[in-house]
RNA sequence: CGCGGGAUGGAGCAGCCAGGUAGCUCGUCAGGCUCAUAACCUGAAGGUCGUAGGUUCAAAUCCUACUCCCGCAA
């Protein structure tokens, strides 16, 4: 089968690498062009472009992917891969693959289109998520579905631990849909209006944690933000209202305090919320390491967060 | 050269601006108290103040260079 691969998050490593080791052998990688990262702004790659140029696939990184479309075009594909590229799609690429064009999509749709679907779905507190195979269409992820593989979520699932095990999943999801769509047996099942829900992208600042929201509630926060985008409050003035992450885990503990007053109570830094309190392990203050709470508490006496 | 914070006993910090006895909250060890404890009391050990130069009678503190760590941004 004659396939592209379109791609640029690390979600789809794994799928990357099926294809590459048991086929069909993707005929080419779009990914998005080198950004610069890290302290001194250095041009990084995609590591998938890294595991492409590695296998020996040709890899085209275009500013906007209507620059390259007679290249694909050229191609002749059957079908076109999509998942975690990071830029939308014109309806003259959509109708390039002779088969199909199919994205796969973390989250079972309709519940979560966009992004940020991975942290959603935690954030939420759903039962379980998944990945979603459906054919690409102009409107973002609102296509027709293929089929849909479920997870159930662990009660400490981090949005980290979660987007690897969403990753090791996609695969097989990816697998069973070539395998239909070969067939012919490939079902479209249109998704239901009525239950869409969208979750743009996540900025940094959105990890700024608001402590009169239910304590539960910015558990399942700070769970599902780790790593990205992480989430942070302000200290108080005795600490220079300075930024600090937080980092999970953190435990609802059963203390009455004021929103955002902090207490030491058995050798760890607790914070009252709008109903309960946070019991924190690890945090990170601005210009520090990561330390633990109540070593951050004895040393930098913050007397409350914002 | 994108912006900024930091390096001080085992941990987290103060002291630096206005150079002159190494400080705080913990931890560790010993002892005490207690039915008991992550609680309380007493005592002790533990530091070439990131590295290399410079200024000075005297440098954790001022000056220069370097190394390492980190936040923002992307």
């Amino acid at each position: 089968m004659r396939l592209i691969f379109i791609a640029t998050g690390h979600i789809a490593l794994p799928t990357f690498h099926h294809l590459i080791e048991h086929g069909p052998r993707p005929l080419a990688l779009i990914t998005q062009p080198d950004k610069p990262a890290g302290r001194r702004l250095e041009l990084t790659p995609p590591a998938i472009k890294l595991a492409a140029l590695a296998a020996n696939i040709p890899v085209f990184q275009p500013e906007k992917i209507g620059d390259i479309t007679a290249d694909l075009a050229a191609m002749q594909p059957q079908v076109i891969v999509v998942m975690a590229y990071g830029q939308i799609l014109r309806q003259n690429i959509l109708s390039l693959a002779e088969k199909a064009i199919i994205n796969l999509h973390a989250s079972l749709l309709p519940r979560f289109r966009g992004a940020a679907c991975i942290q959603a779905v935690i954030d939420a507190g759903d039962a379980e998520t998944g990945i979603t195979a459906m054919h690409v269409v102009r409107e973002l992820d609102a296509g027709d579905i293929i089929l849909a593989k479920a997870l159930t979520i662990a009660p400490d699932e981090t949005g980290g631990s979660l987007h690897e095990r969403l990753a090791a999943l996609s695969p097989s999801v990816l697998a069973e849909t070539l395998q239909k769509l070969t067939d012919g047996t490939a079902s479209r099942i249109p998704q239901d209006t009525s239950a869409v829900s969208y979750i743009p992208k996540l900025e940094r600042d959105d990890g700024l944690l608001d402590w009169s929201q239910d304590a539960a509630a910015l558990e399942r926060r700070i769970r599902a933000y780790e790593p990205w985008p992480g989430t942070f409050t302000i200290a108080s003035e005795t600490d220079g209202g300075k930024r600090v992450k937080i980092f999970p885990p953190v435990r609802v503990v059963d203390l009455s305090l004021a929103v955002g007053e902090i207490a030491l109570s058995i050798g760890q830094l607790v914070v009252g919320c709008g109903n309960g309190a946070l019991a924190l392990e690890i945090v990170q203050p601005e210009g520090g390491r990561k330390m633990a709470a109540g070593d951050y508490l004895r040393g930098r006496k913050p007397t409350s967060f914002m």
